[in-house]
DNA sequence: TTTT
DNA sequence: TTTT
């Protein structure tokens, strides 16, 4: 069956990112990207990074090379793709990266205000209470 | 055959959110995202502005009520639902809206820099020059 | 700001699907499509359905026209557009609907077998679990 | 800054999933998805394979232990995760999976038909056809 | 106007 | 009824 495949995440670069170009001229940029996901384990609170590598094709490449470096925010829209290659002593890896089609780039963060992600249901109400009419 | 529907939206209020609250207490948010669109048509560039009304609750909707105001960027997350009444000439009417299950805040844009949203391929590369190998 | 806007929807089409053609021959195909949910609110279980018109454009309206017909149940992603007019006393009125990207064909059900979509955090088990460590 | 990270995949099982069981009692399952992707490399048609870990917990495992089998499509909607270990000479390692907020479960296609998952835009119409007013 |  |  043929797939789908998307990829949405929103974090900071972990470092400037590398513009290169391909043999035949399109630009390729690559950074690193550091998602923060934070949770309520019991009482405690948690903070958790997914490292992921990206992959920028095209124009947008060079945008990210212009007006990107470590720390800046972006969102990324891409699809997940996995890397085959063979170390010197002939083992098998492989690792997962995005290739994006869009990224869209964020302000650094202005202080004061609050926000950030809200993520799943309120805790503070039972389930059903959310089919509730208005 | 049970579905399956999810919506993500990235946009901009268009007008301060509305906090109300359900007779049994839950918190409810209310308000109208602006979702831009910029495409080619032919040698044009145009633009087109989707707007679809977006409903949030719990605790999160609260959050809404505090952090944002008209023109705050959000990721909306969430399923389409209908909503249908009668007109009071007995017309029946439907609307299509987004009730969220996460929201997320984005800064505002940063002036100066380049950058935005960079949908799509780009335009400087036909497109098999995706699939090369780096 | 420049926006993201993506749609995801599970259904079965209320009707078969009409395929017409614009002035320069795309051809085009539309078909209103019904995504169940399914809830629990306090002890009942109750049912939803929130109808949507799709709209597919190129070489997918051509296959959507022979391939589906009432009942068919596709996967669809696409983005929301809103599509303005006028009634013939002057009011103005929208409506949402989904342009296309792509329609997989689902086959018919199967029966036995159990499946159905399976959403949200289970109920039987404290949120926090959901962190502990394999 | 506070992330976002969200995947849908749709795939096949590459094998059975696994059943596990928390200290604590949480059901998990586990299984590999494979995810295709077909795509125009100059004139050529080229298939690839995204091969990814999932893992579900609750109830929702249990749904999966019972419904699903090698080959089964499913749609998965989650998100990113990193693990993190040592292998036994002390290298460090780690790989991307996906935790699944929801498992969908797609019936095995029907043979004969058309269709099957028609991603991007058609090959039979230039790109700006696709604005046209119908 | 409605599908499984 | 509309936002950047």
């Amino acid at each position: 069956m043929n797939g789908f495949n998307k990829v949405i995440l929103i974090g900071n670069l972990t470092r400037n990112p590398e513009l290169r170009y391909t043999p035949s001229g399109t630009p390729v940029a690559s950074f690193a990207l550091a998602v923060n996901r934070r949770f309520r384990q019991g009482e405690e609170l948690k903070d958790e990074v997914c490292y992921i590598d990206i992959v920028v094709f095209g124009k947008q490449a060079e945008h990210c090379g212009q007006y990107l470096s470590k720390g800046s925010g972006v969102i990324v829209e891409g699809r997940l793709q996995q890397r085959r290659w063979e170390t010197e002593d002939g083992q098998k890896r492989s690792k997962h990266e995005v290739v994006a089609q869009s990224v869209t780039f964020l302000p650094k963060r202005q202080d004061g205000g609050g926000g950030g992600h809200e993520p799943g249901a309120p805790d503070d109400a039972p389930a059903y209470e959310y089919e509730e009419q208005l």
